[in-house]
DNA sequence: AATGAATGAGAGTTCATTCAT
DNA sequence: AATGAATGAACTCTCATTCAT
């Protein structure tokens, strides 16, 4: 019984292990030069190992952009609604841009890198994914049913809004912000969502 | 006399036939999968050849990138100054999607890849890359000057601008719209930039 | 049991094939010449393999001059100590001639090739070849001990010696006796070993 | 007239230009690795040129060794031959190391190195080479005359005072003379002549 | 006399993956 | 559950050499 059991969370463990490493390896090195080899170097167990927890290396990388979703999901749905809407949007500009920050690895993998996602996407993943987006879309939805954005369509409002704050994260975990060098990066981003609040709310 | 003009011309063209079939397979495959190789194969070239016109693949990669921002800069300096400053800001959104959709394989290459840009940039890259975000600021200088943006540093209403451009612009290159697959992507960018401007306008 | 061992003298028999196999490729075609892809050809396994064995080219050629350096100290090591010291001395230059003419293509390695021994040896080999020279100060120490060589430093007379012998074998391994094709070579090398001795003899 | 000479003049120094650069390079970086690449952008020629003096680089280290070979007869063919037998034997031991000091990478070519000789050498050099060979076997036969070297053959005596000497020089060519770091390696070289002769004089 | 353009062959090495155990 | 052994395919890059000019 507690044998089963042990033996069973000691192979979640590991597989907690592989996904954690992956992501911090393909983090540093980027996908490509993050090889198999390399994820089973650095967690001490053969490169086959890995192959009895993930079929393959894209599936590897899908499981982790799973987790991504889960993690993410679990930020964005954090968002207390008993704030007016307004305030939620706010709310959730500022989580979006914690989870990048606390998590570049899984943001990159989910919302920038091309390579692994040729093929679909895992269901669990994209249903995580539209379920974050539901956030921000019912969120945008109330902010209208109270007078704001006044003729926009919702869909173009969060589409406009989650731009803004995907290109301010991508710049810096692309590292495209050197020409703003004499600034600093973090607080830059910050005021522009200050700034994109402040339009917001006017309108 | 004429003879040698010709060399010269046809090595030039060989030179650019390099370049755009990396770009054109870079952006297919990503810089990873996209070998010295592939690209010979592709102008039916011996690899060797490729290394006559480039020293290695990161330089193949960095001429690359030179010509993206050469590209750039021609789209950006473009904008008639003739025009109202807001109207000119609304021109560079425009030009910026239009260089975005025309070349989304250099745009990837100057704004989102990490891989081969670990090591410095060109001088020139970087040079045509700081005038052309010269063209951004100057011109949210000079709306600042008619009043608009109040109280607002022209960085960070430079940095909100671009990250909100870039971003639409990164989810399209980046295969990440598939959430809208029921609207027109092109048209939902369109008027996400529209309904930025509406924003700023206000301001 | 019996099974761990049979694999265990399994590995250590590729790994002596593949070092066989190497010296005999080497000495026929030099260092340079011989790829890792052919050794691995001629031992009928893929190239890959080989890296199973050794980091890369150079950690097998290190290890092959080791295996030079065990198998050298095994042929010098091995002279009765009760023999006359100058008897000592006669037995060595016969053995020492002996290895080359066994193991020609671990002598080259040893004692000729330049190329892949630019970075320092093992500490093994350097080890080996301390002992191995030790022996022949060793003799040349009691030679002068019993009245020989009078007012000579050993170090010269051991470098004397051991210049002799490896210029001979060196000529025979590099192919330059051609100029003697009327006679028999190994009979001229032990001739004129002969004579060094009958030299050496009466000093 | 004064033209063609001129013309000629020139040719003669670019091949001279080129022999001497190869040479300089073998020395520095081995055989396999001087490319011929290397030893026209070295020149600031084009590779090419280098095929209009030399068919291929065999051919261009068969010349390389035929100069090596009349260079190192200019130094042997230059005993006086009013010196005694003995003297003559002594100071062509120190002419060899002589040579050997002063052009180490054409000794290296003409006597160690295999690579380039598989096929033979050309007519001239091995002429050369017999004729400095002579030098040693003439002045052998000499001494022998005048009773020493009792009963043995000049060919035995020539080849072992040749083999020492080329023993010698091979080690410190080849960069094995480590064991001997607390010694002056020239010294230790001169004192093993020294010795030499000394073994010599009394026989 | 000299060169620029081009190439086929091959180098060392790494990769994701499989199979038997 | 985990591994050691092995491999085919691919990678970047360099080489000696040729040909047209």
């Amino acid at each position: 019984m507690g044998i089963t059991e042990r033996k069973e969370r000691e192979k979640k463990e590991l597989r907690k292990l592989i996904l954690a490493t992956a992501a911090r390896l393909f983090l540093e090195q980027g996908y490509e030069k993050t090889s198999m080899r390399n994820i089973a170097e650095a967690i001490e167990y053969s490169p086959t190992t890995i192959y009895l927890y993930f079929k393959d290396k894209n599936e590897l990388f899908y499981a982790l952009s799973e987790e991504g979703f889960r993690k993410f999901f679990s930020y964005v749905n954090n968002i207390s609604e008993e704030l007016a809407p307004m305030d939620q949007l706010k709310e959730l500009g500022k989580v979006y841009l914690q989870f990048a920050s606390d998590h570049p690895a899984y943001y990159e993998l989910m919302f920038i890198l091309k390579e692994p996602m040729e093929s679909e996407q895992t269901a669990e993943s994209w249903d995580l994914g539209m379920k974050s987006h539901g956030v921000l879309t019912t969120i945008v939805n109330q902010c209208i049913k109270e007078g704001h954005f006044k003729d926009q369509s919702p869909d173009v409002v969060a589409f406009m809004i989650w731009s803004f704050v995907h290109g301010a994260v991508s710049f810096k975990i692309c590292d495209r912000m050197k020409m703003y060098d004499n600034l600093n990066h973090d607080y830059l981003i910050n005021d522009s969502l200050k700034f994109m609040n402040h339009l917001l709310e006017k309108n």
